[in-house]
This record gives C-alpha cells, sequence and structure tokens, in this order.
RNA sequence: GGGCGCUUAGCGCAGCUGGUUCAGAGCAUCUGCCUUACAAGCAGAGGGUCGGCGGUUCGAAUCCGUCAGCGCCCACCA
C-alpha cells in the first residue's frame, strides 16, 4: 500500500473514535482488576469547549490511557452541571429577548424553557471532547440535575439538617442584584478600584432650644469643624448613596480630635435623620476624620456595630438595587445613578466638604462580572463548616490526599482554619430546589418549617407539631429557593455511583476512591475541598487520592484568554487544522503542573511535526516489508543496534513510568518525543537500514517492528489518533483490538499481561558505552561538517593508542560512512594531514588528505588546550585545599583525583597533535 | 495588612536531600545540506557571572538572611 508523505489526522481521528466507541473500548464495569479512576470536573451543560478544558480533558485522558495501557481498569466518568446561577442567567436574558420577563413567568413555565434550553445547547460540550479523542464512558454521562444526582442533594440535604449541620438564619449575606440572589462568600470577587472619597458634613443637633451651647473642648488635639450654619461632624465614606439608611455615627473613645461628640447627636445630611454619636474602638483613628457612619443594613461591619450597640437597620434598597420605599428620598431610583444624584445635590447643598480620589476594593459577582455585590440583610440557609473543617484537614496534611503542585496544601489549610458557614441557598429556580416547607403561620409570627424529603415525609413531619396536628399539603408552602450548584457537585464523586441514595452498592465499592481528580486551582474552594468534606462525611474515605492542578491557559504573552479581547482560539478549529493529536501535544508541550501555560499556535505545529515524523517513521519501515527475508544474513550492524534499543526502550518506559508517577507530563511528553525522534529515528532506523532498494534481514525487521509497536504504545496516551492508525498497519488485527488495551500486545516477546511501562531491565553499561560511541561518530561528522566533505565520500577513522569500542565499530563505521577503522600507536600517527578529536580520554583522528588548513587547526588545539589547563588548575587547586581533601567525602576526592588524571592525559595528547602539526 | 510562590540561554521551562567535566533539554536564531522515510526534514554551531548583596561551607544555581522585581491566594478598614 502506498502511504502519502504527510500525515493526514482528519481522515483518520474520526474513523477511529467511531471505532473506539462501537467496541465499548472506553467502558468500564467492576471486575477483579485494580481500578483507576477519573471523574470529570463537569463543564456547564450549556457551555462550550475553550482552551482551558482543552487543557484540563487532555491532561485526564493522557491519565487515564496511561491507566488502561498499564492494565488497570480504567474508567473516566463524564458529566456537566447544571449550573445553577450562569444557566438561569442565560435563559433569563434570552427570555428577555422574546420580551418574557421571569417574573411573569410561573416557576414551572420558567423551568419548561430552563429545560428546553439545556436540551438545545446541552452536551454539545461533550461532544467536542470527543474530537479531542477523550476516552470517557460515555454511557455514564451524568448530569447534576439527573433523577440520581437530585435524589442524592436532597438526600443530604435532609440529613446534613437532621445532624444539625443545616440551619436558617437572618445574616449579612452577599447579594447580586442582577441576578437578584444571594451569593457565597466564595462566589464574590473583589476588585481594585479607582474611586472617590467623599466628606460629608453631618450637622451637630442644638443641645437645648435655645441654639449653641456647644463647649469646645480644650484637650489637646481637638479637631472642631464649624460654620456659619453651626458645629458640625465630618464623614468620610465612598458610598454617600448609603446614607439615607444611617443609623449612628461612630467615633472612637480614645480619639482626641473627635472627644467634642462625645454623648451628641447628628443630623443626616439631606435626610435630616438625627442618629446618636456611638463610640467603638473598631473605628480607626487614623482613617479619613475618624469618623464613621454607620449603616447597619448595608455594610457587614455596620452590621456587627449595628448589633453591639442596638442601631435600628434600615433597609434602603430594593432586590435588584434601586432604592426601596424605606428611604425618604430618591425612592425607585437605581443605587448608582443615586450616588451620582446625591453628590449634586449634597453639593448644592453645602453639606459636601471635599471629594478625594480614592482607591479601594469593591466585590463583584463572579458570575456577573459587572455587578457590584451589595451586602444585604436576608434570611438564608447556611451549611455550618466547622465540622467539616475539622474532617477535611487531617487526610490532606498527612497525605492520604496529594496536591500537585504541593503549594496549594498551604492555600487549603489557611481555608479551613479560617472557615465560615456555606449560604447555600440561592433565589433561583433552576437547581435543586430546598426540600423544606414552611407552615403556615401568622405573618408576624416567627417562621417555622419542616425538612424532608418529600412532600407526604413534611406533611407528616408538620403534624407532629404542637398546633398543626390536622395540617395538609396544601396548606404547607415549600420554600422556593435553589441549592448553590456545589452543593451538588460536592457529591459528584460519590453520586455518580450512586453511593449516596444506594450506599455499599457494588460500583461504589469498586470505584471508590476514585484516583486522581484535574482541575483548575481556582475551584479549590469551591469544589476540591467540599468534595473530600462530602467524601469524608458519607464514605468515610478521601474522594480521590491525587489532586492535579493546571494552570491557567494565557495567550503568547500572558493575558487570561478571554472572549472580549478575542485571543482565545476555537479548540474544534485548531483540531481541524493541527490535528487532535497536534493540539493534545501542543497544549502540553508548555504545561508543567501548577504554572500558567502561555499558548501558542506554534505549539500545536510542533505537535503536528512530530505526528509527521511517526508517521514517515513508519513509512520506511513499512516499505521494507516486502524485501524482508529470511535468505540475508544480519548484519553486525543490526545486531548491535537491536540490543541497545532495547535497553534503550527499557530506560525509557521506566523514566516514562517515574514521570508519570510525579505527574511531570509535560516532561514524559519531552521524553518520548526525543525517543522517537532521535532515538528510534536519528539512530536506530538509521543503523538498521539496508542500503539502497537492497532487502532486510527478516529478523532485523521483525524486531524493528516490535521496537515500533513499543514506542506506539509509550505515545499512544498523548498521541491516540494517529498510533491506532499505525497499529492497525504493523498487524492485521482483529475486529475489536486496539492499542490502547494491554492484552493486544502483538510482536514483543514479552508476557501480554504486563505494563508497557514497567518490568524491563536496561543495560546501563551497554547505554553509557552507545553514548560514547555517538560521540565518535558526532566526530567524524564534525570533521565532514568543518572540511565540506559529503556525507557519500567514505573516510576512514584511526584510533589512537586503543580502540575502546571496538564492538561497536559497525555502527561507526555505517554511521559515519567509513571504509575502516584502524588502530595506530602514537608513535605511528605523526600523519599530519590528519583532524584529531576526543571522545572522553580516547583520541581519534580522521585522514583527510591535504584538505587540512593547519592554521585553523593549530588554533583550534590551542584554544581546547588553554580551557583544558584552566580546568586543570582548578582541579589542582581543590586537591591542593588541605580542608577539601580532609572533609570532602572520599568519593568526590577520588573523582576530583580522576579529573585530575584525565585533564593532564588530555593535555598530553593535544601537545603531541600541536607538535606534530607544527612539524608538518 | 497577612500568607504563598517565582526570578536559570531570545522565549517558555528542568535542575530532587549542596559535590558526576554542572550550568541543561525543547522552541527560536545562525551555518551547511532538496543525502530515495520525513524540508512539517537532516547534520552542526552560537548563546546564560543561575535577579542584587551578604552569610554558612573545603565546596552554593542548590542551604540561610536581606533587598529588588513579578505573580497568586486570603482579609470587614469606611
Amino acid at each position: 500500500m502506498e502511504l502519502a508523505s504527510k500525515y493526514s489526522p482528519a481522515e483518520v481521528e474520526g474513523k477511529w473514535y467511531e471505532y473506539w466507541m462501537k467496541h465499548g473500548l472506553f467502558r468500564s464495569k467492576p471486575d477483579g482488576r485494580e481500578s483507576y479512576t477519573i471523574v470529570i470536573p463537569p463543564p456547564n451543560v450549556t457551555g462550550v469547549l475553550h482552551m482551558g478544558h482543552m487543557l484540563n480533558n487532555t491532561i485526564q485522558d493522557i491519565l487515564v490511557r496511561k491507566a488502561r495501557l498499564d492494565g488497570k481498569n480504567a474508567l473516566w466518568v463524564p458529566g456537566t452541571d447544571h449550573a445553577s446561577i450562569a444557566t438561569e442567567a442565560k435563559v433569563v436574558n434570552r427570555l428577555a429577548e422574546q420580551g418574557i420577563k421571569k417574573r411573569d413567568l410561573s416557576r414551572e413555565e420558567f423551568l419548561r424553557h430552563a429545560w428546553d434550553w439545556t436540551h438545545e445547547h446541552g452536551g454539545i460540550i461533550l461532544k467536542q471532547l470527543r474530537r479531542l479523542g477523550a476516552s470517557c464512558d460515555w454511557e455514564r454521562t451524568a448530569f447534576t440535575m439527573d433523577e440520581v444526582r437530585s435524589e442524592s442533594v436532597l438526600r443530604v440535604f435532609v440529613d446534613l439538617y437532621r445532624k444539625g449541620l443545616i440551619y436558617r438564619g437572618l445574616r449579612m449575606v452577599n447579594w447580586d442584584p442582577k441576578a437578584q440572589t444571594v451569593l457565597s462568600g466564595e462566589e464574590v470577587i473583589y476588585k481594585d478600584e479607582k474611586s472617590k472619597l467623599y466628606y460629608l458634613k453631618y450637622y451637630l443637633t442644638p443641645q437645648a432650644p435655645e441654639g449653641d451651647d456647644i463647649v469646645p473642648s480644650t484637650e489637646e488635639g481637638c479637631v472642631i469643624h464649624k460654620d456659619e450654619k453651626g458645629y458640625y461632624a465630618v464623614v468620610a465614606t465612598t458610598r454617600p448613596e448609603t446614607i439615607m439608611g444611617d443609623t449612628a455615627m461612630c467615633i472612637n473613645p480614645k480619639d482626641p480630635k473627635n472627644l467634642w461628640l462625645h454623648g451628641r447627636k447628628v443630623i443626616v445630611p439631606l435626610v435630616g435623620r438625627v442618629i446618636p454619636v456611638i463610640e467603638d474602638r473598631y473605628v480607626d483613628i487614623e482613617f479619613g476624620t475618624g469618623c464613621l457612619k454607620v449603616t447597619p443594613a448595608h455594610d457587614v461591619n455596620d452590621y456587627q456595630l449595628g448589633k453591639t450597640h442596638n442601631l435600628e437597620a434600615i433597609d434602603i434598597f430594593n432586590p435588584d438595587g434601586t432604592i426601596s420605599d424605606q428611604s425618604p428620598l430618591y425612592v425607585g431610583m437605581d443605587r448608582m445613578a443615586v450616588r451620582k444624584q446625591i453628590v449634586e445635590d449634597l453639593k448644592a447643598g453645602g453639606l459636601l466638604e471635599k471629594v478625594e480620589d480614592y482607591e479601594n476594593k469593591v466585590g463583584y459577582s463572579e458570575r456577573n462580572p459587572d455587578t457590584a455585590v451589595e451586602p444585604r440583610l436576608c434570611r438564608q440557609w447556611f451549611l455550618s463548616m466547622k465540622h467539616f473543617a475539622d474532617i477535611a484537614l487531617p487526610p490532606v496534611l498527612e497525605g492520604k490526599i496529594k496536591f500537585h503542585p504541593q503549594k496549594y496544601v498551604t492555600t487549603y489549610r489557611n481555608w479551613l482554619e479560617n472557615i465560615q458557614d456555606w449560604c447555600i441557598s440561592r433565589q433561583l429556580w433552576w437547581g435543586h430546589r430546598i426540600p423544606a416547607w414552611f407552615l403556615p403561620t401568622a405573618e408576624e409570627e416567627e417562621e417555622q418549617y419542616v425538612v424532608a424529603l418529600t412532600e407526604d415525609e413534611a406533611v407528616a413531619e408538620a403534624r407532629k407539631i404542637k398546633g398543626f396536628e390536622t395540617v395538609t399539603a396544601a396548606e404547607l408552602r415549600r420554600d422556593e429557593d435553589a441549592l448553590d450548584t456545589w452543593f451538588s457537585s460536592w457529591l459528584w464523586p460519590i453520586s455518580l455511583f450512586d453511593g449516596i441514595n444506594n450506599p455499599g452498592n457494588d460500583e461504589i465499592k469498586y470505584y471508590y476512591p476514585t484516583s486522581d481528580l484535574v482541575t483548575a486551582p481556582d475551584i479549590i474552594f469551591f469544589w476540591v475541598a467540599r468534595m473530600i468534606m462530602a467524601g469524608e462525611e458519607y464514605m468515610g474515605d478521601v474522594p480521590f487520592r491525587n489532586v492535579y492542578f493546571t494552570g491557567i491557559v494565557r495567550d503568547e504573552i500572558g493575558r487570561k484568554m478571554s472572549k472580549s479581547l478575542g485571543n482565545s482560539p476555537d479548540p474544534i478549529e485548531l483540531i481541524e487544522k493541527y490535528g487532535a493529536d497536534g493540539v493534545r501535544m501542543g497544549m502540553l508541550l508548555a504545561a508543567p503542573a501548577g504554572n500558567d501555560i502561555l499558548f501558542a499556535e506554534s505549539l500545536c505545529e510542533q505537535g503536528r511535526n512530530f505526528c509527521n515524523k511517526i508517521w514517515n517513521a513508519f513509512r520506511l519501515v513499512k516499505g521494507w516489508e516486502s524485501s524482508s527475508t529470511s535468505d540475508v544474513e544480519q548484519p553486525e550492524v543490526c545486531k548491535v543496534a537491536i540490543k541497545w534499543f532495547d535497553a534503550k526502550l527499557a530506560a525509557a518506559a521506566a523514566e516514562l513510568d517515574d514521570l508519570y508517577s510525579k505527574y511531570r507530563l509535560s516532561e514524559a511528553l519531552m521524553t518520548v518525543f526525543k525517543l522517537f525522534t532521535d532515538e528510534f529515528s536519528g539512530w536506530y532506523l538509521e543503523m538498521v537500514k539496508p542500503a539502497w532498494q537492497q532487502p532486510i534481514d527478516k529478523a532485523t525487521y521483525d524486531a524493528t517492528l516490535c521496537f515500533f509497536e513499543r514506542l506506539l504504545k509509550l505515545v499512544h496516551p498523548f498521541m491516540p489518533f494517529i498510533t491506532e492508525e499505525l497499529w492497525q498497519h504493523i498487524y492485521e488485527r482483529q475486529e475489536g483490538e486496539s492499542i490502547m488495551a494491554t492484552t493486544n500486545v502483538q510482536c514483543c516477546l514479552r508476557s501480554s499481561s504486563e505494563s508497557i511501562f514497567q518490568g524491563l531491565n536496561a543495560d546501563n553499561t551497554l547505554l553509557a558505552d552507545f553514548e560514547n560511541v555517538k560521540k565518535v561518530v558526532a566526530g567524524v561528522r564534525a570533521v565532514r561538517n568543518q572540511k565540506n566533505i559529503a556525507n557519500k565520500e567514505q573516510l576512514s577513522l584511526i584510533c589512537l593508542g586503543a580502540n575502546n569500542y571496538a564492538a561497536y565499530d559497525s555502527v561507526v563505521i555505517k554511521m559515519s560512512n567509513l571504509s575502516s577503522i584502524e588502530v595506530e600507536t602514537e608513535a605511528q600517527s605523526s600523519d599530519a594531514q590528519c583532524l584529531k578529536f576526543l571522545v572522553g580520554t580516547s583520541e581519534y583522528a580522521v585522514p583527510i588528505g591535504n584538505l587540512i588548513d593547519v592554521e585553523a587547526e593549530v588554533q583550534k588545539q590551542e584554544a581546547e588546550l588553554k580551557r583544558l589547563e584552566g580546568f586543570l588548575i582548578g582541579v589542582q587547586k581543590k586537591l591542593q585545599n588541605a580542608n577539601f581533601v580532609a572533609h570532602a567525602p572520599e568519593q568526590v576526592v577520588a573523582l576530583e583525583r580522576k579529573k585530575q588524571a584525565d585533564a593532564e592525559q588530555k593535555i598530553a595528547a593535544i601537545k603531541e597533535t600541536l607538535k606534530s602539526l607544527k612539524n608538518a
């Protein structure tokens, strides 16, 4: 069969993916083998594949395929996440485009739209993953809102409630006015912002009806403000629009500047409300004027102050961020518009003393990055986290779970040691509805509720409560709110195997704990930590053994990839251009664990080139097929080459296995790349290659095919498509066989149950000798290069003194195109028409007749002599240092002596060479 | 404000508990080659006082201190 000179991924990738699927090669069922499991970090169900996914899933696929080759029962479970807030926002937007408002729809109607949207856009991303070659067991595809997962979530909620770990409480929470829901602390992103600090005048109330009786303190450091309208305090604030909610002004009791305000009352500007001056050590004397306005309903700290000092909390905002009717002014206006307006009005009223530029941090919603989060007092559901922190910390600190890179252990510990309760309710419909039912209580009474798995159970529970013995389902009102998305994700490694609803089932017993988790460090708190909590709580064991944190994919100049910058390539287009294997290699080349990866298309190009290299190596070997015959005796050089490459492969496999175990995948790929390109293509194939149109002996041909198969297997985790394609060309495969299965090793003399990565012993002496042989060849090539001698022209080589690598003469002769190798003693070697070089301490000479440029050669040798003499002096100094000889380990000293001896020998050889050159 | 990490060739990186002729490989660059597997290739070459300073040591890219620059995470200073 004629093979094209270039590999064409488009022609083979689809074919093989279909083949893999058809034969269920990604399927896994519990059996007697060791299990290897990865659960996918579920992407948003309506999301589209981006470069971050490409990196993340390439890594997962490599790990799974490696495990499969190791003979493990490898399973990669795919699925998607309902992404409560993000998906709901998208649905709301789409409805808005159609002129439909969410609030005009019933819950059921809205959910119908959401499901439509999910079915329409859902799963696209999973299909895209197939293009990448992801070897997921698709029959297990799960969704965080499917039946099994939903039931798991509700069961866990009920269970935790009954354990007293879930409670309902009125708290200051983070409110997203756009999505109109509460957020957890983790969902708030703080950004530095250039803003203004406004200095507002709060006039003092007259102490007595007849007028001003303030007696300014004479204390040192007292700062009194007075103008024609009277005495006033100055308050610095970044949020003047919240003054309508002010219920106090606060000073530090130790602040001399403001002591005169002690016990006074001040008037909120514009609003006219009279508020007390309270004192609290919380106030920073140095900041602003030392006077703080207190708005208990809209600031976390102010809320605390309010609680301590028993202040009223006036909620001046509506859920959508407009001013509520609790405010005397600006009712109905948006908070941002009010900020502008109120500044104007304050200015006009002479109530604004000054404005300064100021830099502060403002919290934004993770899902609505343009929306500033509003602190708001709200009744919500919380999960008490102390218990979970206690059970989730030890497995990581004790190394039962390993983080790669390890530095994230510190991050993890810091978070858990300072953990806050988790606000798990969201004012959303798209999600798991909280299984809590409120009892029909009068409005002024405190709310009462029951938590149960079903409505029937809820009724039964409710009837146990005094006064509600006859309550009916219709009278109960189910909580409208949904649960935080992460409240389902944290169960993922358990719920995928139905371990919550059906504890102890065969699957969960077999697959749990999973092996590796591959994810980005930005969800270490959202997800990783919480999975560990849920795992310990519900399985009494860790959810995974290793966590591989990938970096963030950036563009060539280090910018985050984003839609707005337009610097994010479309992964599918890349695959079409370079092939999935090429892109996979491109992703990995620059991706050491934990470092950000700077992605450039040229990396994919390199991947594509490597594919092509493999392809063409195969063309060469395949071309020998017809000529392969046992009539030809195996040349010596082939015997040597085979012995050597067998050792090389063994060493490389062991090295790869070690790199995998350390999750150094980038380096593993590099190792494979060099093994194939340099060692196999550049050395082995060149050594065994028969002369033009000559037949190859059968033994060599068979060995070469065997090597090729082993190489393909080593490459396979990185480049599944091309390796599968070529594997089929090596032997006629049986339908259903695949390179990915260990049991299908065809040609090697190895037992088929062994992993290609293990159980091999390399002959290290052979490998070391061969490296020197390569240097001899390189020496001859350098001579050719230097003298412009064509490869076709045969040269001869003289070993001066002795030939230390005579066993490899056949290699040197073939690879350097020599006519002969001879050994001469120093005395005979006075021929000046030679170029000489050293390998170790062995000296070689290449006769080149009158081509020699004596002067240039003298210069070169003298430079080398100088370098060596310098080196020798260094070594000698070391050895003359009595301290060194006395303190350094014997081995080290011995080594230095060897260095000295070697250098002296080399120097002598070069001097000899120089002498003969100069005599010529 | 607290914590963590990084700084090695033009670029992105490796260099594990100090001592192999240790200053590395890849890409890029340069030189020479269309040598019948591959120009998406082959054979070679150049390039770094390992961020600065100080210390420990017989010996430091490696350990300690400090300074500078960069990055990340956490934190309620209006």
